[in-house]
DNA sequence: TTGTGATCATCT
DNA sequence: AGATGATCACAA
């Protein structure tokens, strides 16, 4: 299937194919594909009767509420994972045609407060990221929102290398969080796992302690995977286009 | 108001 | 082009 058209890949199907055999494909992993692989936003929106936006910069989050909404979950806004009984998030993925992520992925909003006294297992971060249904979305700005298509959703769970890798980020970041830190701590570090605003505006403040543990009032912040975490997942989750030569 | 869903806009 | 900081919509 791969360049089975050189130069005219079958985007939709190749960006979209999934390395692991069918047999292996159980639960909400079998039936996200059999909901959402090679369908438009539109599709999907018409058979669970929604409107499609029209304008992007009014849209954002709009295939993450939709995709939501056609697997069933109901964690809505709440700091849970979005199946909560099996424990799994489930986020979509903007990918080019090549199946590379276009944006970073957002985790997770930082308990400013605390997160220094807190482990990594008893985390935010990570209580969303131990198990994780990827769902790609071919969302290239020049093509509408309507016409943009879900892929194959692939289940993830961190290796043990990868475990340690955002591991590593996090207490690095957590912890010049906690210890007051947090006006060094911009976008510019953690290799895998990075920090960045999170809110309505730039100029919403929350309580957060500084070095001396006063409460003063910070930007809120929020934990991003980097577009080349993601980009690794894909990989070696589904099968890709050739690049062209 | 805060957290969820994210993408937009700008600068390097 | 890619990354950082800013922003938009909605729900509880």
């Amino acid at each position: 299937m791969i360049g089975a058209q050189p130069g005219r890949v079958s985007v939709l199907r190749a960006v979209f194919v999934p390395l692991d055999s069918a047999s292996r494909n159980r639960g909400r992993v079998t039936r996200a594909r059999a909901a959402l692989a090679g369908q438009s936003l539109a599709q999907v929106a018409g058979r669970l009767g929604r409107e499609v936006p029209t304008e992007t910069r009014r849209a954002k989050g709009w295939a993450g509420a939709l995709c939501e909404l056609a697997l069933g979950s109901t964690a809505g806004s709440r700091a849970v994972p979005d199946f909560q009984a099996l424990g799994i998030e489930l986020k979509t993925l903007p990918v080019n045609r090549m199946g590379k992520p276009l944006e970073s992925t957002f985790v997770c909003t930082i308990p400013l407060l605390d997160v220094g006294d807190t482990e990594w297992h008893a985390s935010r971060a990570f209580s969303k990221l131990r198990r994780v249904l990827w769902v790609p979305v071919l969302a290239e700005r020049s093509i509408p929102i309507a016409e943009r298509t879900f892929g194959a959703a692939f289940l993830w769970s961190p290796s043990s290398d990868e475990e340690q890798a955002l591991r590593w980020d996090w207490e690095e970041l957590a912890g010049l969080i906690g210890r007051g830190r947090q006006d060094e701590v911009t976008g510019h570090l953690g290799r895998f796992l990075q920090v960045r605003p999170k809110a309505a505006n730039s100029r919403v403040r929350r309580r957060v302690r500084d070095e001396e543990g006063l409460e003063v009032l910070a930007p809120p912040r929020g934990f991003y995977l980097r577009p080349e975490f993601t980009a690794a997942l894909v990989r070696r989750h589904l099968v890709l286009p050739q690049p062209d030569v």
